[in-house]
DNA sequence: CGACTTAGATAGGAAGCGCTATGTTTCCTG
DNA sequence: CAGGAAACATAGCGCTTCCTATCTAAGTCG
């Protein structure tokens, strides 16, 4: 039989790829413990064991699961030069990621209505995303103009979720050249200077 | 006393205001009939009498409360003569609106949320999106280039959303000035031309 | 191999949910 | 002013929810 810890370890995974899906069909508080606990092939108990309640794998959720997205895109952005592909690489790992296929924009928007409500994951999910501007900044530092100071991370990172929103809304209204016109736009409109 | 239309009138306000409260509060599931009923001052059978249900009070703030804005954006952007004035005016009324003190963003979010899982109200936010987008591409249209087939709405309504669910993040780090170079950028970008 | 620990199952309680059926008050109309 | 309809209140049914207390089987270690 397996050890101890495989099989704790396995459980785990199962219970965070259950709440996963749950949350983005059904949403948070659409998803009971149990219906998660029966899509892990697990009970109820097991979720109060590992994590303690619905809120903490939640947490666990918003913990592991994006850094992955930014590991990905952090590492295709090293391989790439000019500034079109750049923006390519970042466009196409947010329209069309390597995991959770597509779950990530529910996802994160669930986390966002729930943050809204809630201190504890607010300061999550605002830590991650000062941690995404920080990154997208030092990525086009000194793209065009490095004395002035940085403001490219959240509109960057804002046009990406809003673009993606739309893209949800009606596909075909958000076509790949379209966006990466706008990001962009955006880029050098918040790089070159910051106004007239 | 008030004549029963009156009465009636009231009554759906009062209905109306309170669920948009607390569905921006504590969100649409988070949200009980009774819950509604009580900060309305009346019961929850007023809420299955006027409307049917939880369900059908979310269409009906779907239905009168965006367009308001909608509006307010309209009448305000006639006066404006510059790309930049029209920017400025259309951030203003997306960053600090008119009515709801804010709370639209929250409940927009509610929206989306609840309209990931359900038909229904999917339709009604797709119809309101495209005809946002419509509103700008016809606002924007000629502005540089007419010939070319028109994608600043999506892009344009994608960034104010994406920049104010940024700014909920962190107030500081969306200045009014960034707001308004990003979506100079955006327009710019997607009304000049696709792409090299 | 026996003592102990850990992982997770099981069962159930208390509370909250949406919704309906029925009752009461208020207004309008003839 | 009587009768009816409209506007809302009341009470409660049936169901689901989260969570805890208790128990069992599997693994670990001296």
């Amino acid at each position: 039989m397996a050890t101890q810890g495989e099989r704790r370890a396995e459980t785990r995974q199962r219970l965070l790829d259950a709440a996963a899906e749950l949350f983005a069909e059904r949403g948070v508080e659409g998803s009971s413990v149990d219906a998660i606990a029966e899509r892990a092939e697990r009970t109820s108990g097991a979720i109060y064991d590992h994590f303690e309640g619905k809120e903490g794998v939640l947490f666990a959720l918003l913990e592991g699961w994006v850094d992955d997205v930014a590991v990905a895109i952090g590492a295709e952005l090293a391989t790439a030069t000019s500034l079109d592909e750049r923006l390519a690489t970042i466009w196409r790992n947010v329209s069309d990621p390597p995991t959770g296929d597509g779950r990530w924009i529910a996802l994160e928007h669930e986390l966002w209505s729930y943050a809204a409500r809630n201190a504890d994951a607010r300061d999550h999910l605002a830590r991650r995303y000062r941690a995404a501007w920080d990154g997208v900044d030092e990525a086009f530092a000194g793209w065009d103009d490095p004395r002035v100071p940085s403001a490219v991370g959240p509109a960057l990172i804002g046009l990406l979720l809003g673009l993606e929103m739309m893209r949800r809304v009606d596909p075909n209204a958000v076509t790949d050249d379209m966006a990466i016109a706008a990001l962009r736009g955006v880029v050098i409109a918040t790089t070159t200077g910051v106004h007239a």
